[in-house]
DNA sequence: TCTTTTCTCTAGCACCCGCTATAAAATCCG
DNA sequence: CGGATTTTATAGCGGGTGCTAGAGAAAAGA
């Protein structure tokens, strides 16, 4: 399954730990760049064109490394491109994980997770939209593709599995259609990402967002919450 | 601007026009495959695997046709990109200006587009989801991008001047961002071209379409939807 | 029949792709 | 210092890309 030693072990180019013979040094000539800084660059690159119309020439340039000092340290194109993944999701991404956990109702989760996508997917300093949405669609290689629908799908299972639980809490009607309600929030997330990468602004999506929140069930009893806000709302 | 010429008056294989000396007649050796039906199979290719991860040699392999005829016929790829999108657009898109135009109200337009999307995204014989929202996403030239984004943009601005008139009509209230409406329509639309991609089934997709339309503004004179909602907050 | 016109087939062009063999450079250990 | 070990830069591999030259094949007109 090629090359996975990734020696990830080595930290920076400088020793680092001044003590005398450190037990993390490594025999051999020491990386002459960092590999964090080295993988985020990856990540941008990967995240504005998409992983087939990024070639590796174009990886070593944003990377400020040879070829082969990438292949040493990543393994192939696919592996660096896992490694993204995990890099934006876990620094861009997760977001929405922490909306699900700590806000106290669906419904505020929801909304404060459609009003951060909407700040993320137009912010300056990176590509608009959505990786994990856009990096992979129409790739050559079946597995590429399916590395990135299998973390949507997962977010979809995240949303309805969240959603049992609001309706179990009895913040929701036990009619609601917890699979829809997350399909429904998915399609909005992924509809803004598209539109993000289309040209639309901040407002724009925030607008959408908020559209798309006033077709949130409320509250199950008549009247659980005075006839405004859900939890503690955002912004 | 390339090969234009394409002799597109030329029918099909077989003289069809048993008078004497017809007058459309060409020259030379006639074309040997039907030009309508590859440039269908074209579409059906790039449908399902887009611009630029279809290469030539599969577009021949499914059109059943040479290189060269390809090139002599269609110019060069992306020209048949361009035709195959033509073409796309009037035998599967048409229903969304279709309904724009014959629904008599606003609400009912696009009740009636979700309905078709969900049918048109999942349905047997050809690929899933929509070839404009997916075809040309993640692609080395800037133009071929360029080329379906303008047409999502014209569709957005299609549904925005229809919800105009539809104000304008009395419809919907005044009050009603035409602008956030449209958006959050082709939002929808577009998670549910990308899930039905990822497998979501028709009947997930119309789930997602009936509760798209639960947010949508009734009439005006009924039900609500107070005006002073342009961007802000949710009823 | 012969010429002209057009299409089709074989073969291959130049280029870019992901990837790597090789050897020189930089570090550690003794 | 001299090996040992690992990373680096140069250069290039085999293969796929979009595309086309050149020769032959099939029609019309003479």
């Amino acid at each position: 399954m090629g090359n996975s030693r990734e020696k990830e072990l080595r930290s920076g180019p400088a020793p680092a730990a001044g003590q005398g013979r450190s037990v993390g040094r490594p025999r051999g000539r020491p990386r002459s760049f960092d590999r964090e800084a080295a993988l985020e660059k990856a990540v941008l690159a990967f995240w504005e064109r998409g992983y087939e119309a990024t070639s590796v020439a174009d990886l070593t340039q944003v990377m400020g490394i040879g070829a082969p000092s990438l292949y040493a340290a990543f393994g192939d194109k696919r592996s660096l491109f896992e490694e993204a993944v995990g890099v934006y999701c876990d620094r861009y991404g997760s977001f929405v994980e922490r909306a699900l956990a700590e806000e106290p109702t669906v419904r505020g989760a929801f909304r404060r997770i459609l009003g951060e996508a909407a700040d993320l997917y137009t912010a300056a300093g990176h590509p608009h939209g959505c990786l994990v949405i856009h990096a992979a669609t129409n790739c050559t290689t079946r597995e590429v593709e399916e590395l990135l629908r299998v973390r949507r799908n997962e977010d979809v299972a995240a949303f309805e599995s969240r959603v049992r639980a609001g309706v179990a809490a009895g913040e929701l009607d036990s009619g609601a259609d917890a699979r829809a309600l997350a399909r429904y929030a998915h399609a909005i997330i992924q509809g803004m990402s598209q539109q993000a990468r289309d040209g639309a602004s901040r407002g724009e999506l925030e607008a959408l967002a908020d559209m798309a929140m006033a077709n949130w069930p409320r509250v199950r009893a008549e009247d659980g919450y005075s006839a405004g806000e859900s939890s503690g709302d955002v912004r």
